[in-house]
This record gives C-alpha cells, structure tokens and sequence, in this order.
RNA sequence: UGGGGAGUCGUCCAACGGCAGGACGGCAGACUCUGGAUCUGCUUAUAGGGGUUCGAAUCCUCUCUCCCCAGCCA
C-alpha cells in the first residue's frame, strides 16, 4: 500500500502535503478543494487544476470539495455551475456530498466583517472607484491614506449596516482592510472587502446587497470548510499576504495557500477572455467547439477522460511559467484510442475504383480484425465487389520518390481483400481531374495474401461502392499557426494568426457499413487516417465524424522534406 | 524606478552537496496486411561571473533574462 502513494507522480506539492502528514500539521488530515467561479466553461487548464486537487485528496487517502466560488452575481450564472458539475464528473472525479458555494457563507462573512470592524481593522470607505485607485498610488511608490480611514468603530458599524440594508447606491462607499498604503505589495493596501451590488445573485436572490470580494471570501471558505492544502496559480502568490492576514486577524482556522504555475499549450489560447472573442468573433461555433480547448470541446472533439487525466499527470506541477506542447496530448490519446478503438474503414475524399475482371453482380463478404491491439474485440464481415472507393491520395499517376501506394501498373494490397493493379487512370478532359482507375485484381490473393509470396509494399485501405455509408468528416488542425498567441506583428493580438485551415469539411466520405450504427460520442480509428468520434450533429442518414487526431503519418513527413529541398 | 515569483535537452518534468535522468518531439534502424502500433539506437540542457567545498544544477554572492501585481473581477 505505501508503494501505491510513491509511484504516483510527484510534484512540490505533494511534497509539502507529504511534510505536513508527517509533521501532524492538520492532524494527519487532507483536504483540498476545487474552487471554479460559475462565471465560464472549464477548459484543460482547470483540468490540470482538478487532477492537482482531488489526485492529492486520493493520493493522501484526504477530501476535496467542489466550492463554487460565487461571490460576483453580476457575472455569474447558475447554467456555468451545471457545466462545471458535468466536466469535472466527466473527468471522473467525485466530490461526493462536498458541494459547496461561497454563498453558503455569505453570513459568516458578514459577521467576520463586523468583527474586523470592531477590531478597528475595517472601515467604510467613500471614496469613488476613482478615487480610490488614485489613492492607492503607483507600484513604485506608496499609496495615500483615505481621509474616510479613521472613522469610529460606532459610525463603521452603522455604516456598514446600512449598506447591507442597500441604502446606499452601488459604488457609493466600500468596507476595507485598515493595513498599510505603504506597503510594497498593493494587495495590503487598504483591499476592499465588501461592495455594494445590486444585483440579484443566483442562489441568494436579493437577500444581500453586498457582496464579499475574492481574497476576503477565498480564505474564509477555505477556513469554515476546515481546508488544509489551498492550491492555486502562481498570479494569487501576491494575494498570500492578505489571505493571510485576514485569518490571523480573525483568528480562526488556517489553511496554507501554494502556488503552481497554470497550463499554457501551444497553438491555442487558454482565457475566457480569448474564448469569448473566438465564439463571439465567429472564429469557432461555441465553447464546445472540437476546437476549443474547453473540457466541453474536447469532449466533443473524442478526447478521453483518461487521456486528458493522464496528460495532467504527464505535464507535472511546478512554478515555472511553461507551454506544454500540444503533441503530449495528442500522444496521450493516440495511447489511449490504439488500445480501445474499433478499426474500421472509411474514404475521406474518394476515388472510383472499377475492378474490371472482377464479376460484373458479385459480392463477398471479407473478415476484418477489429483491433489488432485487442484480439478479444473479435472480427467483423465487410463487403466487397466490383466498384470501390479508396481515397484520392493513395494514388500518384506520377509517384514520387518513396510513394508506395497505387501508381498506374503498381500493384498494392486492398487491406483483407485481394492485390489490385491498376491498369488505367480515367480523367475529367475538361479539369484534367482523374475521375476513376480501371484495376485488376488478383483472385488468388483473397484475403489479402499472396500464394506465391510476393509482397507488395503498400495495403489501402478503401470501401465497396454499393454498399458505402455516406459521412461527413470534419478534418481540425490547430486554431493558431503559430505555437505562441503573443508571437504576432506589433499591434495585433492572436486573433491576426487564427489558422484558416482550423477546419475542413468533408462532406462526401464513404464509411463501411457498420458506421451506420455509430452514435455520437462513438470513436473510431479510421485505418491509416486517424481517430475520429461520431459528432451530435449525426443523424440517421448521414454520420458527421470529428477527426480527434491523426495517425502518426511517416509518409506525411517524408512529403513536406520533399518539399521542402 | 516598489513588491512577489521563476530560470535544467526543442518542449514539459526530475535530480533535495556525490555519474544531469525520464517523457514528448526530432533523427536513424528493425518489424509490420494500417507508412498505424511495437521494438532498438541516437540527438540535445544546468542563464552568466565570482566564491565555499574533495566534490555544486543544488549552498553563498553579484549580474542578466523572463513572468505577475496599481478591478468596487476571480
């Protein structure tokens, strides 16, 4: 049982809560929490903060609760809270009856206010969002003292009060920290507490006309759910001060704050901000986009909740600013899909192929493996005759160096079918396009093997005409041309090297005909072109397939240094 | 001209005073009825200068570079 806690991968963090188990800090105790704002869709960097969180509750045998963090009901919306709930359900992980908001404890903090204020640690300021930000002064120098600052207690109570009865307009007057305008860290300088919002909150409706801010309510969640290890990104590491301060002040239960630096991927942006202008720009079709990286994205993309949770555990957890390349994730659900995904035959831009000895009515059914990864997945018929597809560019009139597929006079491989050469390549006189190739193909090599042994370098793979099933495949390659969104021209921003080619549709695809019982959300690998998930936008008629990602392609590459000589 | 953080292969993470290691990528090869998968090999790094030490990525010191902070957002 210990070997179970030290193979599992290890991070500063753990490191820490390893030291505080041992050292009997909360006694023996581990509590973490995920702490989204229902304000957006969770994308993969809160992946990366989900599997930190609850991997360390269920690598130290401790708790982590889902809080959501609602204490701005201006941008806040019940609808965000259930999509939440479903991604991090859908990453497979249980916060079990741990479902906590901010909100929960707007009283406490009220009260927690009211004894700051007594403490003649809080005052009511009137001073304007203006204003304030003047006062509080340059980062290289010290703020100014509010001339509100040295209110009596009584008057603050009162004050306050009444701002909770919503006497006053929003943004008359706020309730700070009494700290310190000359500090270095602006954080300390005299933070608002509370502001007055008159709006109606999600969950406690009009009840409150004030509402706590982020570093008074963050610390006094985390202290009332008793907390241990409070874990978020490297920007709160000045905030730590004051999430400090106030659990001394107040005396009460306190957790430790660690910091880790956010995941950043290449070719793509990670920020509400950046998303909302890609949907809104009409960049992509909304946040569950295959192309966005959204956990609803990628889940509609075909990515497994297994890979992205192993991508988590590869990239690690440390402080350093960093871009992971978006290849690791790729790896990681090519890793995931070759073991489970059913094999299965599809054209994306097909070729007519005529078998010209081949009987004019004939049709037989050939064995094909399932998963050659998995033998226990079993085997599956797929019919064969006369006319074919294959896709377009498995053919070469003209091959170049090291192309070994089909060629006029080359002979290749129908995979678990029969050798074909091709004797003669049809074209279009008008657009000089090859419309169709006239093949023979050989009987005795039924199944796909030669008698005579010889071999041939290349199998296709392809579908009977007669029997194809229609299908539209959606073809996504990265949003960005550039792996870095800031590496663009001065003045312009990332939207100026969004790829055109982010998507290509393909509307004319022929599938085997087993693909007429895909459902969405069922993946495939499409033999020598990659992995791809049934789309909701599937109907009865007509699949619409998600390309996840390609295949390794080894020719792919030898082409472009072709090309690029 | 403030405060907080960070600098290790192309990328991400490790090494916690004792041979700089793993993964992804890249390159080469083996194998293959997927140019897939698998297997093998190779490639490349401690930001810089001083110091302490038998020994420094690690400790000290100076310098350089990068990131974050002036919301009544989180």
């Amino acid at each position: 049982m210990t070997g179970q806690v030290s193979e599992r991968p290890t991070d500063f963090i753990r490191e820490i809560v390893r030291e505080d188990l041992k050292t009997g800090k909360y006694g023996g105790r581990v509590n973490t929490r995920f702490p989204p704002e229902p304000n957006g869709y969770l994308h993969i960097g809160h992946a990366k903060s989900i599997c930190l969180n609850f991997g360390i509750a269920r690598d130290f045998n401790g708790l982590c609760n889902l809080r959501f963090d609602d204490t701005n009901p201006t941008k806040e919306e019940v609808e965000y809270v259930e999509s939440i709930k479903e991604d991090v359900r859908w990453l497979g992980f249980d916060w079990q009856e741990r479902m906590y908001y901010a909100s929960d404890y707007f009283s406490v903090m009220y009260d927690y206010a009211v004894q700051l204020i007594r403490m003649g640690k809080a005052y009511v300021c009137d001073l304007s969002p203006d204003e304030t930000r003047q006062y509080r002064g340059p980062l290289t120098g010290p703020g100014k003292e509010s001339p509100y600052r040295s209110r009596s207690v009584e008057e603050n109570l009162d004050l306050f009060e009444r701002m909770r009865a919503g006497e006053f307009p929003e943004g008359a007057c706020t309730l700070r920290a009494k700290i310190d305008m000359a500090s270095g860290n602006i954080n300390m300088r005299d933070p608002v507490i509370y502001r007055i919002l008159h709006a109606e909150h999600h969950r406690t409706g009009n009840k409150w006309r004030i509402y706590p801010m982020y570093d008074f309510a963050h610390c006094v969640s985390d202290s009332i759910e008793k907390i241990t290890h409070s874990i978020c990104t490297l920007e709160f590491e000045d905030h730590r001060p004051l999430y400090d301060w106030f659990l001394d002040q107040l005396n009460v239960y306190h957790p430790q704050q660690i910091e880790f630096a956010r995941l950043n991927l290449s070719y793509t942006v990670m920020s509400k901000r950046k998303f909302l202008q890609l949907v809104d720009g009409g960049h992509v079709r909304g946040w569950d986009d295959p192309r966005m990286p959204t956990i609803s994205g990628l889940r509609r993309r075909g990515y497994t909740p297994g890979s992205i949770r192993n991508f988590c555990d590869r990239i690690g957890v440390a402080k350093r600013d960093s871009v992971v390349d978006m290849a690791l994730l790729e790896y990681c659900i090519r890793e995931d899909l070759n073991k489970r995904a059913p094999r299965v035959m599809a054209v994306l831009r097909p070729l007519k192929v005529v078998l010209i000895n081949y009987p004019e009515d004939q049709t037989e059914e050939l064995d094909a493996v399932n998963n050659p990864e998995d033998p226990g997945m079993g085997t599956r018929r797929v019919p064969f005759s006369r006319v074919l597809y294959i896709e377009r560019e498995d053919f070469r009139e003209d091959p170049p160096k090291q192309f070994y597929r089909l060629a006029p006079g080359r002979e290749v491989r129908l995979r678990y079918a029969y050798y074909i050469t091709c004797v003669k390549a049809l074209r279009d006189e008008k657009s000089g396009e090859i419309t169709e190739l006239h093949c023979t193909y050989d009987p005795a090599t039924r199944g796909g093997d030669s008698p005579d042994g010889r071999k041939v370098k290349a199998t296709l793979h392809w579908v009977s005409a007669a029997h194809a099933v229609e299908a539209e495949a959606r073809m996504y390659n990265y949003l960005l041309l550039k792996a870095d969104p800031d590496d663009v021209e001065e003045g312009k921003d990332f939207k100026s090297i969004i790829n055109p080619d982010s998507l290509e549709i393909l509307s004319s695809c022929k599938g085997e005909p087993c693909l007429a019982d895909a459902k969405p959300g069922d993946r495939y690998q499409f033999e020598r072109l990659g992995y791809f998930c049934a789309d909701p936008d599937s109907s009865a008629e007509r699949p619409v397939f998600n390309r996840i990602v390609t295949l390794k392609d080894t020719w792919a590459k030898v082409e472009k240094a072709q090309k690029g000589k």
